[in-house]
DNA sequence: TATTGGATCGCC
DNA sequence: GCGATCCAATAG
């Protein structure tokens, strides 16, 4: 049964969803047939503020999904060849999401196990696993279609807190602890 | 209009 | 440690 988070869910502070987006499952449908994965890790990105964040400039014309309504999905192309999936949070005209680090994928995903490991630990590489492109920035993630999160009643878990990857150049919020994860999970990115 | 550098990954 | 490879954001 399809039963996707409901926007009001999606309408919380930003560093309460993304460490409630920990144990949900993130569910892609391409023709009828499913990929679907556990998210264990996750990065809040919190308004104008945030030198991290893609909108601490202001609005543009990339970043301009993170100022709609909350529960739609911000897509970015970044280094020439990855997109990046990330959930957008709080109240319309405010800039924030929830960046989608890593899954787990279910076994019913995989064809070839052996390689359960690689597809997904990391946010290009869960896009590139999922077949995530451009065409999803703005997508409703509330409709349950092609694209949404669902809840399977997962709650058995510890959340571990870090400091973001990869934003070094933001001065004090680079220090942030705004990373979450399942702690001890093994499907979490090793940069 | 030209230049720059990035919320990454995988191979050297 | 570094190259791949695009494009929005800046600067001029």
């Amino acid at each position: 049964m399809k039963k996707p988070l409901l926007r009001k869910f999606y309408q919380q502070p930003t560093l309460k969803v993304a460490k409630e987006l920990l144990g949900k499952y993130l569910v892609r449908e391409i023709n009828g047939s499913f990929l679907i994965g556990k998210i264990v890790e996750t990065e809040a990105y919190v308004g104008e503020n945030d030198l991290a964040s893609h909108a601490s400039k202001g609005k543009t014309l990339r970043n301009q999904v993170m100022y709609g309504p909350p529960g739609h999905a911000y897509i970015y192309f970044i280094y020439g060849m990855y997109f990046c999936l990330n959930v957008v949070t709080e109240k319309e005209g405010f800039p924030a999401a929830v960046l989608i680090r890593a899954l787990e994928p279910t076994d019913e995903s995989l064809g070839s196990k052996a390689r359960s490991l690689e597809v997904a630990s990391g946010p290009g590489k869960l896009c590139r696993w999922m077949k995530i492109t451009k065409e999803f920035n703005g997508w409703d993630l509330t409709k349950g279609q092609k694209l949404w999160v669902e809840d399977r009643g997962e709650s058995d878990f510890e959340i571990e807190a870090s400091l973001r990857i990869g934003v070094d150049y933001s001065g004090k919020w680079a220090k942030k602890p705004w990373r979450f994860c399942i702690k001890g999970n093994e499907f979490v990115s090793k940069p």
